[in-house]
RNA sequence: GCGAUCGUAGCUCAGUUGGUUAGAGCGCCGGUUUGUGGUACCGGAGGUCGGGGGUUCGAGACCCCUCGAUCGCCCCA
């Protein structure tokens, strides 16, 4: 008597269809668009990974590694990680590939990432991201391409509006190590005044201080040293160049002083497109500069840059999308029917036009159908029609039916002429 | 990991201070129309009231635990 229970779906995955996996899917064809106009090149990667790729690169103290992966022994006893992040993969397998020898390479990707975090709109812990990498690369040409195509990819698709780029540098090594001191010391000052988070953080991270959104850091961020005091000439010139290529090419930006990234091995420009749309998950494309992690991963020094943008988000801004409507529906009646609508429906694909068969209920179910599918025309074949070597064609939103040889049928529904 | 709100048909929601067989709209199925859609009318199916325990004569409503969603914090896309 022991009811079966279907299992639950885990906690933090989603199953997306209708309309929201029509957002999602055109904000991915949209990426596959804009990245081929900036000839960025598509690799896959494997979903998971050694830990060490993720614990050398991100860092061991973030919060990533050390509470949030998805950690586990495989049968030979390996310690593998399902992907947090891209970036980190995407260094591992440009050096194992080889993949040096295409330096400077320009590369895109998308595919579910996995984060042990508490689920809320638009934070799961599946979740999707586009990417886009420029490896081998340290022109600041290299950020500006990079900036100019989330700035094209946010405008095709249609968001750009309520969304603004923050830009800021964190430097080359000098200068972030020189900034990151004026700020110790201008935070420990503080300290006693400063919130218990961070208090941590000046502990672990003291540039997340930063972006606090506790009162009480408010007026001691506000204080704090700005990197602009111990920018090196070099870095200054540096981030000057991408902001004027960003002026050049006609990308609006802000900057951000406060802007700080997540990940230990950040050099340089640090940006983040954020909407006013999303509440607490308003950044929606974030990214830098990372000159640091081919050599955390046993490489050659490579300068590189990337962003990676959150589907999820992006597609909660795109908003629902309907499916496209089919060409034609085609709706056999009577068995002799049933089976030469197989061939006629065939012809009909090989040809290019999208069509569906309505074989199940009465002729008036059979039209709902055609009609709920948004189809142009509705190919009906009867035992008669047949006999004929024909079959009713009406047009669905005129209204008018006639009747059409069967080797005609593919011109006269196609919408390409 | 922390705080808060919420959880009733497939979907969106009603369910008076706990009181008989838990309702509506949409959707679905069937019919009015045995070969013609979008409209209309009629009928029907569909609910472990998230799950478990407790209080009570009696719980969808109250209490505890648990799972999940949502909104913040943390962190991050």
């Amino acid at each position: 008597m022991s009811k079966i229970n279907t299992p639950k779906p885990v906690r933090g995955t989603q199953d997306i269809f209708g309309p929201e996996q029509e957002a999602f899917g055109h904000v991915v064809d949209t990426f596959e668009r804009v990245r081929r106009l900036y000839n960025f090149r598509r690799a896959e990667m494997p979903v998971f990974e050694p830990t060490a790729v993720f614990a050398r690169s991100l860092g061991e103290t973030t919060d990533v590694v050390s509470k949030e992966m998805y950690t586990f022994d495989d049968r030979s006893g390996d310690s593998l990680t399902l992907r947090p992040e891209f970036t980190a993969g995407v260094v591992r397998a440009y050096l194992t590939n080889g993949w040096q020898q295409h330096a400077p390479l320009k590369l895109a990707t998308h595919g579910p990432l996995f984060r042990y975090e508490r689920p809320q709109k638009g934070r799961y812990r599946q979740f999707h991201q586009i990417d886009a990498e420029i490896l081998g690369a340290g022109e600041p040409a290299a950020d500006v391409e990079l900036l100019v195509m989330a700035d094209q990819l946010l405008k095709e698709l249609g968001i750009d509006d309520g969304v603004t780029l923050h830009l800021n540098t964190l430097g080359d090594p000098e200068s972030r190590a020189a900034w990151r001191e004026a700020l110790v010391a201008h935070f420990e000052k503080h300290r006693g005044d400063l919130s218990e988070d961070s208090q941590t953080r000046l502990d672990v991270n003291p540039l997340r201080i930063l972006d606090s959104k506790d009162q009480r850091d408010r007026p001691i961020v506000d204080e704090a040293p700005i990197i602009d005091d111990s920018l090196t000439d070099e870095a200054r010139i540096f981030f000057d160049k991408v902001t004027a290529g960003l002026d050049a090419a006609g990308v609006a930006w802000t900057r951000n002083a406060r802007l700080v990234r997540g990940f230990d091995y950040y050099r340089h420009t640090a940006f983040e497109f954020i909407t006013d749309r999303l509440g607490a998950q308003g950044t929606v494309l974030g990214g830098g500069r990372y000159d640091g992690l081919v050599e955390a991963l046993g490489g050659p020094h490579t300068p590189s840059v990337g962003w990676a943008a959150g589907i999820e988000r992006l597609a909660m801004l795109v908003g629902e999308r309907e499916a496209l409507a089919v060409d034609a529906v085609v709706i056999p009646l009577g068995e002799a029917a049933e089976m030469a609508a197989n061939g006629i429906i065939a012809d009909l694909r090989r040809h290019g036009v999208t069509a569906d068969m309505a074989y199940r209920g009465n002729m008036k179910k059979r039209m709902k159908k055609a009609n709920d599918a948004g189809a142009s025309f509705a190919v009906i074949i009867g035992d008669d029609e047949l006999a004929n070597g024909k079959a009713a064609v009406k047009d669905l939103a005129a209204g008018t039916q006639s009747e059409v040889a069967l080797e005609d049928i593919a011109r006269k529904v196609s919408r390409v002429q």
